[in-house]
RNA sequence: GGGGAGAUACUCAAGCGGCCAACGAGGGCGGACUGUAACUCCGCUGACUACGUCUUCGCAGGUUCGAAUCCUGCUCUCCCCA
C-alpha cells in the first residue's frame, strides 16, 4: 500500500460510518472498492465530487477503485433521502446520462496506465440486471433477505409510517438491486468494499448482509458525511443553479469563483476534502490562513487545487487573470485594448451576450433603450431607470452620467462592450 | 356522503367597500462598510409615452359613483365528521 486509505480519510474528516474491521482488511491486501454513482443527470456536479475524489484516493493508496454506473438501479429510483416517489427516467435519457456520467469520471481517475492490479474499472449495473428474469430474482436474491430487514431501514420506515403517499413496490426494492450490485462485483471482480455517501449505509449494508448470505464471504462499507456549509444552506448550489464539472454547463470561471467564495470555516473543511494536500500542508495553510484571514490563503488554495484538478493548468490561469480583471476597481481603456477579441472572449465565457450593429453604435444609442431594446441586458425601461437611479450601472467598469449616449468610443478591443449592473453581474455586447 | 375553511405579487402573509400597486417578513437586486466575505446599516423590488396613466389580489359574471374587499356561478386546495 503506498499509504494508509482509512486513516487517510480520517484525518480529511471523510468519514462517518465504517464497518469493523475495514481498516485493517485496507492494510492487508489490495482491495477492489466500489462507489455508485447515478445517472440523474448527464454530467456530475461538485457534490459528486468527494465520490470522485475517494476513487482517486483509492487508487493512490494503492486499491482498485470500481466506479459503478446506474444503468439499472436508475430505471428503478432511489429512495433514499426522498419524502416523495420519484418519476422515472426514460430509456433515451438514461442513456444520454449514462455516456455523460462515463466521460466525466473517466477524466479523474487512471483507466488505462499503471500497474494491473490496481487499474480502475467501470462498470455499468445494467449489464448484469438486464437479463435477470424476476423469477430468477426472486429465487436468487429475494428469499436471502426478509422483508422485515427491508422495511427498518430508515429510507423506507419514513415513506410507511408518516404521511405522504407512501411507496411503491418499485422503490421498495430498490435496496435488493443496489445490494445485488455488491455481490456481483463481490464474485466476479472480487470486490469487497462499497464506498457512498452518508446517506448510502442503509443500502449499503443491505448489500453487505446479502453478500454474506448469498456467498458466505464478508464485505465491508464505508460511508463519508455529507458535505456542509457552515450557513447550512446546501452545498454545491448558488443562487443560479448547481456547479457542474462540465465546461457547458458551468464555465471555468464560474467554478474558480465558486471555490474562491467559500467562507472562511467551509474553506477549512473544505481544503481537506477537496484537495490532495497533505496534513501538514493543509494544518500550515490553515494556521497561516488564521493570522490574517483578509488575504484568504485558503480560498485561494481551494480554487487553484480545485480548479487545476478539475479543468487543468491553463484553464485555471485564465480564469484567475479575468477574476483580477473582473473585481479590479477601474480597468482603463489602455489596459482594455490590450486584450485581443478571443482573449476577452474567453474570460467571459458564460456571461450573457447579445449583439448590436455598428451602424447603430455609429449614430450613437440612448442609454436606456441601449440597456433594454438593443441587448436585453434589463428587462424594462422601468428597471433601467431603477438601475440608473442607484448608480449600479458600468459601462467597461466605468460608471456613467445618465443621460450617456452609446456610441464607437465606448467599444472595447475593437469589438465589444462591457456592461455591468453592481459587482458580479455582467453582460456582453458583441458589436457587429 | 355530511359539515367547515381558504385561494392575495418570487415565497410566507396582512388587508375584508374608497386613504391599495396593496402592511409586514423572507428572498432577490443595488449602495455604504469589508477580505470579490460574514455581520450591520440604507435604498429598490408590476408596467408605461412617468409628479400622470394602465394592468394586477384563483376564474367568469354582477351590485355600486367606486371592489382585493359585497353577491352569483365555476375551478382548485385544505380540515373535520361518517
Amino acid at each position: 500500500m503506498s499509504y494508509d486509505f482509512v486513516n487517510e480519510l480520517r484525518w480529511r474528516g471523510m468519514i462517518h460510518d465504517i464497518m469493523p474491521e475495514t481498516e485493517e482488511l485496507m492494510n492487508s491486501e489490495i482491495v477492489s472498492g466500489y462507489i455508485g454513482f447515478d445517472p440523474t443527470a448527464d454530467s456530475l456536479h461538485i457534490g459528486s465530487m468527494v465520490q470522485i475524489i475517494l476513487l482517486m484516493h483509492l487508487q493512490r493508496a494503492g486499491h482498485r477503485p470500481i466506479a459503478l454506473v446506474g444503468g439499472a438501479t436508475g430505471m428503478i429510483g432511489d429512495p433514499s433521502g426522498k419524502s416523495a416517489e420519484r418519476n422515472l427516467l426514460t430509456q433515451e435519457i438514461l442513456d444520454k446520462n449514462i455516456a455523460g456520467v462515463k466521460s466525466v469520471i473517466s477524466r479523474f481517475i487512471d483507466f488505462e496506465g499503471g500497474k494491473e492490479e490496481n487499474r480502475a474499472l467501470l462498470v455499468n449495473n445494467y449489464d448484469w440486471m438486464k437479463d435477470f428474469t424476476l423469477i430468477d430474482f426472486a429465487r436468487d436474491v429475494g428469499k436471502h433477505i426478509t422483508v422485515n430487514y427491508m422495511m427498518a431501514k430508515e429510507s423506507v420506515k419514513k415513506r410507511v409510517s408518516g404521511e405522504g403517499d407512501g411507496m411503491s413496490f418499485t422503490e421498495f426494492t430498490y435496496q435488493l438491486f443496489q445490494g445485488y450490485d455488491f455481490v456481483h462485483l463481490y464474485k466476479e471482480l472480487n470486490c469487497k468494499l462499497q464506498i457512498g455517501g452518508s446517506d448510502q449505509w442503509g443500502n449499503i449494508t443491505t448489500g453487505t448482509e446479502l453478500v454474506r448470505r448469498m456467498t458466505g464471504g464478508k464485505a465491508y462499507a464505508l460511508t463519508t458525511p455529507l458535505v456542509t456549509k457552515a450557513d447550512g444552506t446546501k452545498f454545491g448550489k448558488t443562487e443560479t443553479g448547481n456547479i457542474w464539472l462540465d465546461t457547458d454547463k458551468t464555465s471555468v470561471y464560474k467554478f474558480f469563483q465558486f471555490w474562491f467564495n467559500a467562507t472562511d470555516e467551509d474553506a477549512i473543511n473544505w481544503i481537506k476534502i477537496f484537495t490532495f494536500l497533505d496534513e501538514k500542508a493543509c494544518n500550515d495553510l490553515i494556521e497561516e490562513h488564521s493570522k490574517d484571514p483578509g488575504f484568504r490563503i485558503l480560498q485561494k488554495k481551494l480554487a487553484e487545487e480545485v480548479t487545476v484538478m478539475v479543468h487543468g493548468l491553463e484553464a485555471y490561469e485564465t480564469a484567475e487573470e479575468a477574476s483580477k480583471i473582473l473585481f479590479s476597481k477601474k480597468v482603463s481603456m489602455d489596459q482594455w485594448n490590450r486584450f485581443d477579441k478571443e482573449t476577452l472572449l474567453d474570460i467571459f465565457e458564460g456571461v450573457p451576450q447579445a449583439h448590436v450593429s455598428k451602424a447603430d453604435l455609429e449614430q450613437g444609442i440612448e442609454i436606456i433603450p441601449f440597456l433594454t431594446d438593443s441587448t436585453s441586458f434589463l428587462s424594462s425601461n422601468s428597471e433601467a431607470r431603477r438601475a440608473l437611479k442607484e448608480n449600479s450601472l458600468a459601462i467597461n467598469k466605468e460608471k456613467f452620467e445618465d443621460d450617456k449616449i452609446v456610441r464607437m468610443e465606448d467599444v472595447i478591443a475593437g469589438s465589444m462592450i462591457l456592461l455591468q449592473r453592481g459587482k458580479k453581474n455582467y453582460f456582453l455586447v458583441l458589436v457587429d
